[in-house]
DNA sequence: GAGTCGTGGAA
DNA sequence: TTTCCAAGACT
């Protein structure tokens, strides 16, 4: 780990910037936190590289990472670089995803794989812009390769940092449920002038609510920045207002179609459509299960009723 | 902008 | 047992 970097000594004390903190004792706090508690991840080693980091972050969008850690070593063993990925079919890249959940996801990895070994060289892009452009990227994961990967400066707002914020700065338990401009503004008035500062800064943030600013059992004992936080300080209020979430999941169509691709994922030769039937007993939401699959190209419709994962 | 999209461990 | 939720993207 190397040394948190310091307040840059040439930036003016008397001519604090309106869009930019630079750096307040916040950064410096959670930056030596970081250094002696962030987790050894394997997509942290420097042999990871772009592409083990832009896997990484596929794979950890709404996923643990205790589920992510032992299919992410298969993949890169199996796929090295994202031109191994794209040569091969879309269906192994499923097969491959195993039990991680939301399997749309390999398939924007291995479309992403596909672009970047057409348009990039075989290179995951260091641009942002084209980084966004890719399937399966958005907000966040654009922000998150280029910050982790190319040590670029970005602000990086993923539900940990947003957590960490709505506490430390706003003073409430949660951060509203979907992204706001207020949020986004507060990550850039946060984010440090300095690129490699910036990119630690991204990564302790997240570090910091993914082990200590937990959303369950926070542990403000352990919390470098304590001291400051809004929400600690004005007495921990509960969340008020309505429910944050409320997804129920059995019976839902994609507990259907998790069957349905448990089954595909299993077999290596075409299942009969009598295979399929069994996973279920509705037939009217196994029908419609197994469309969303077919049309969002999880699954391979040939003819005489039989099913496969995709080979294009 | 609200809904949809998996999975399994922990409280 | 039920509920919550874990580094979001896309429509």
């Amino acid at each position: 780990m190397t040394a948190p970097t310091k307040p840059s000594p040439d930036s003016p004390a008397d001519a604090p910037s309106d869009t930019s903190l630079g750096e307040s004792p916040l950064h410096g706090a959670v930056i030596e936190w970081f250094d002696d508690n962030a987790r050894d991840l394997p997509w942290r080693r420097p042999e990871a590289g772009p592409w083990g980091v832009m896997v990484s972050e596929f794979m950890l969008q709404q996923t643990p990472v205790n589920r992510v850690l032992p299919v992410y070593e298969q993949w890169l063993a199996r796929w090295p670089r994202p031109a191994d990925l794209a040569k091969d079919a879309p269906g192994e890249a499923v097969r491959a995803w195993g039990r991680l959940g939301y399997p749309r996801r390999a398939l924007r990895l291995h479309g992403a794989a596909v672009a970047i070994a057409e348009r990039h060289g075989g290179d995951v892009p260091t641009d942002h812009a084209q980084l966004l452009a890719l399937p399966g990227i958005g907000e966040y994961t654009a922000a998150a390769v280029a910050s982790f990967a190319y040590g670029q400066r970005h602000p990086v707002l993923d539900t940990n940092v947003r957590r960490v914020f709505a506490r430390a700065v706003t003073g409430v338990q949660y951060p509203p449920n979907a992204t706001t401009a207020a949020e986004r503004k507060l990550a850039r008035t946060l984010l440090p002038d300095d690129e490699r500062t910036a990119a630690r800064w991204a990564a302790a943030s997240m570090e910091l609510g993914a082990l200590v600013c937990t959303a369950k059992n926070e542990s403000c004992h352990r919390c470098p920045i304590a001291a400051q936080c809004a929400w600690r300080l004005a007495g921990k209020p509960e969340h008020d207002g309505p429910p944050r979430r409320g997804q129920t999941y059995a019976g839902t169509d994609r507990q259907v179609r998790g069957k349905l691709l448990a089954v595909l994922r299993e077999a290596h030769s075409p299942v009969p459509q009598a295979a399929l039937d069994r996973v279920w007993h509705e037939p009217v939401q196994r029908a419609r299960a197994l469309d969303g699959l077919v049309a969002d190209g999880l699954v391979e419709p040939l003819p005489g009723g039989m099913y496969r994962l995709p080979l294009t």
